[in-house]
DNA sequence: GCATGTACTATCATGGATGATACTGTGACG
DNA sequence: CGTCACAGTATCATCCATGATAGTACATGC
């Protein structure tokens, strides 16, 4: 019928389905991204924070998505030129915009955790 | 040290983080998933509907999500005992409650969308 | 009788994301 | 002098999610 591109991979890779939500999720989709920027929310953060607040998560993973978020411009990385070397991560302004999604998701989740403890 | 659960896996595995915000994405945390809820969000739809809105996924993967979905309570399966063969999928009310995650989600898209595009 | 549509399932293959572990350089602390 | 903390990197191994393809049963249409 065509010949040209008819895997799915390549309709991936080209185009995306247009679906705003696939947006969002391929910022914040990762296994631990909610998690850090959920932390993020609260305030600034070291990386030693991050890693103990989040401790099933190795350090290459979380600067791995650290590294993401910073890219797309969700979080600044300030890196003080000190010794012992001190970096604190915090969200921009965009990242703060994040805010009603990420607590729409943990009232959802509350809510699910609540059902299940209950049933 | 200790012997006795000392990896990542194995914490993962055993108890979550507590964020609410992980139990969520648990749910509708995978890569289609929240595609499919979408479209589901306007009605009920049949299985070969579901594929031709999502033609970068394979039948195998929407069968496999929407089983997962099903599992978790989100949707609800129609078998209807016609021949040829007749499934409508739609969500359950806990499906629908939902709806303000996938909204929030697809606002946020949005609005990154039209920055991407702005620039 | 062959193709088509429906809603899948089975099988095989692959690869990209993740895990575990060890290592870096510097200063401070004991 | 040894060791710790900090903020990561580097390397290797692995494995789980996904992709591609083909097949199932039945009925209808040509």
């Amino acid at each position: 019928m065509d010949d040209t591109v008819t895997t799915r991979r390549d309709r991936r890779k080209a185009g995306r389905t247009g679906c705003a939500v696939e947006a969002t999720l391929s910022v914040i989709g990762g296994v631990w991204k909610p998690v850090l920027l959920f932390h993020l929310l609260e305030g600034k953060l070291r990386f030693n924070a991050l890693c103990r607040l989040t401790p099933s998560a190795t350090p290459r993973m979380i600067t791995l998505q650290l590294r993401e978020l910073e890219a797309d411009g969700i979080i600044n990385r300030i890196v003080y030129p000190e010794v012992p070397p001190k970096v604190e991560y915090e969200l921009t302004e965009l990242g703060r915009s994040l805010a009603p999604v990420l607590l729409s998701m943990r009232d959802w989740g509350q809510r699910l955790q609540m059902l299940e403890s209950a049933a």
